[in-house]
DNA sequence: GATGAATGAGGGTTCATTCAT
DNA sequence: AATGAATGAACCCTCATTCAT
């Protein structure tokens, strides 16, 4: 119930109350389930003013999706310093996203719910978010892959293709560990970046050290 | 393309190809964005005899989630001898998973994402799958685990949520690279299954062998 | 759940099972409320056989209170002796009338649901056997007034349309009473018909009497 | 009749248009078979528009049935002045009754027949108003017998059981009076009044000078 | 005599969206 | 800057009814 007969107030404030309720409500019940009512009620504010700032339902949560993926993305990247080892910003980077999506669960569900969407019209959002997250570890990976080849004389070509699917596996195992970690009591950021990592890390580097595991 | 004046068909008959007609307008446009009549349509029967047959949306959607997670546990169980190694069924498994979820891309589309959007009573049919792989993941892991530690005199004990976490990220991975693999083409479920053996192998058996990774 | 596979029977066997999981149905829940499927399995047939023996829902139904009203009104008659007085004859005629009723609430309700509405297509058959039960009971107040008439000298005309009157609100009293005594555990049909004896009988008499009640 | 693109009008006239029509579909073709596009084309508003307003099917016809209830009540009640004599005053209240149901069929309609034969939650409502009917009469008789069994030395307890009988007699001969009154041509609200007066005010005395007929 | 298979039509309800103020 | 009033379009579901066997 927001408040009625809502003052005038700036835009740019009204706007962040209304994204503020929308997050929430897309985040708890999903996008077809939200129904702008409900967001306008939370916000506090009537439907034609929702639609006046954000023009529609999709543009809606397309708003919300991009907001929600600067924020995560942003906590990532600050959380990291490149002056580091590999190993240490990877590390860094998960704890911050562990941190952030246990902090946002709201936004973390728009997010991860929209990765799980593919027809359109917010494919596209969610494929440059993950796109971006799935670039950050191929960078990390494959300047920590160049460190171990330097010494180990090997082919500097980590395949692209390699680099993408072991991005798009720790992503999964973050995404899947994220759900799992929000869903269990007592579980913090820290435990879950420590469980990936010692999932991921092992492999990572036999990769690097391109010790690959093959059939037979 | 659905025809109309539907022949005679044994209810069997009918029935299944209501289930192949909801699966695919699942997978491909999500559970709110199907509607009874899309798959009546596809199924190319009337909308009335979908309700006489498979009684609302709910009940076909979870129908849909059962016969497919039946099929896709079928199909991994099927993979694996029971008197190989860990590793080996590992393998096996996971190229039954990848396999099978490439040969039933709507089927896998129902199971990771719809399932996953929807709430209850949705979430827990998926769930339940979801259990049954991990179960068998850690099954596989603690038996390594095992074997391991007869040779390392090692506290036998892998801590309970040790496993379970393992096990979601594993299970994480492979729904992320399903995805992926299954819209990269080129891409065979043999690729995708050693990119996640590849992944994971490594760290499983550090972990096995209780070299943990930790920060610091 | 009426038996399956429904050994073959006569007709006029099936017709009556029909007409009684009808009667039960109808009175239960209503016209509308009421389904063939309901009926047919109640009957434990299909449904292609009640439309088979039956025609429609509206025949059916139509059917149902005739044979309703028939059974009520038989046993009205047959409770009355020709030869009583008029008083006698009353009160058989309200004995028998509150004890069928409560012998066959279903067909009550079907037949006294079935008064109650006007819009076509059943009013009818509802008006036919109001106007019967009238048409009784203005015969029966029409002879006792002529016999007090005969010997108060009065006018024989007793108005038709004070007669009509009267055995409306006799016949709305009976209803109303009716359905009052199903529904009051305890009470007997002997109790009802007593009561509307002495509600209507001294009214009655007074005006056969010529005694009217008037304003001021 | 119903006009497309509804002028603007406040919420208040908006709905007693919606209620009217309601009550004018409800009457006419009974609950079941009134459809909510029907009384929204009445209403010359759209359906989302009913819905907005009134919620639901089932929430407007209670409310119907409450508006038309409580209208006949306070026409009841304004008709009585309690310090006239209880016959005065069951006269005065049956002119009332029976003016305002011919004045407003629709909505007598409604509250005599359409309550009744919906099950709960309907029937409760309509009960309420027959309770308040029944109990008033009951008052009336009531105190009449008092008066009369102060002259008469005579037990004053007129037995509850009697009275609850009575008063459904009453009750049930008056609904069906003023339904058979409305539908014959000049036939006045006087004359029906007259016409139960007739009927019942003398058992009524009778009954509460305690002389009972009684069978045999 | 009896039924499994099938549907046209319509009803209640919801929702994103706009208009007039 | 903000909203009360209003709707077109769809969606889930049910039902009386028929066809082919």
């Amino acid at each position: 119930m927001g408040a009625s007969k809502a003052k005038r107030l700036p835009r740019a404030v009204r706007e962040r109350q209304m994204m503020d309720a929308a997050v929430q409500t897309f985040g708890q019940r999903g996008y077809q389930a939200a129904s702008m009512d409900d967001i306008a009620e939370l916000a506090g504010v009537s439907k034609p003013l929702v639609y006046l700032y954000l023009n529609s339902k999709e543009d809606l949560f397309t708003a919300c999706i991009r907001r929600e993926a600067k924020a995560l993305l942003d906590a990532v990247a600050a959380a990291i310093d490149p002056g580091l080892s590999a190993e240490e910003q990877l590390w860094a980077g998960l704890l911050a996203f562990f941190t952030h999506t246990a902090e946002h669960p709201d936004g973390w569900a728009v997010l991860s719910r929209q990765a799980h969407i593919q027809g359109e019209p917010f494919a596209g959002e969610a494929a440059r978010m993950r796109a971006e997250i799935v670039a950050y570890v191929g960078t990390v990976i494959g300047a920590a892959a160049k460190e171990t080849h330097r010494e180990t004389h090997r082919d500097p070509e980590l395949a692209e293709r390699d680099v993408a699917g072991l991005a798009q596996a720790l992503a999964g195992a973050a995404e899947s560990l994220a759900g799992w970690a929000n869903g269990t009591p007592g579980m913090t950021a820290r435990e879950a970046a420590a469980t990936l990592m010692n999932f991921s890390w092992a492999g990572l580097g036999n990769l690097m050290k391109n010790e690959r595991w093959s059939p037979r």
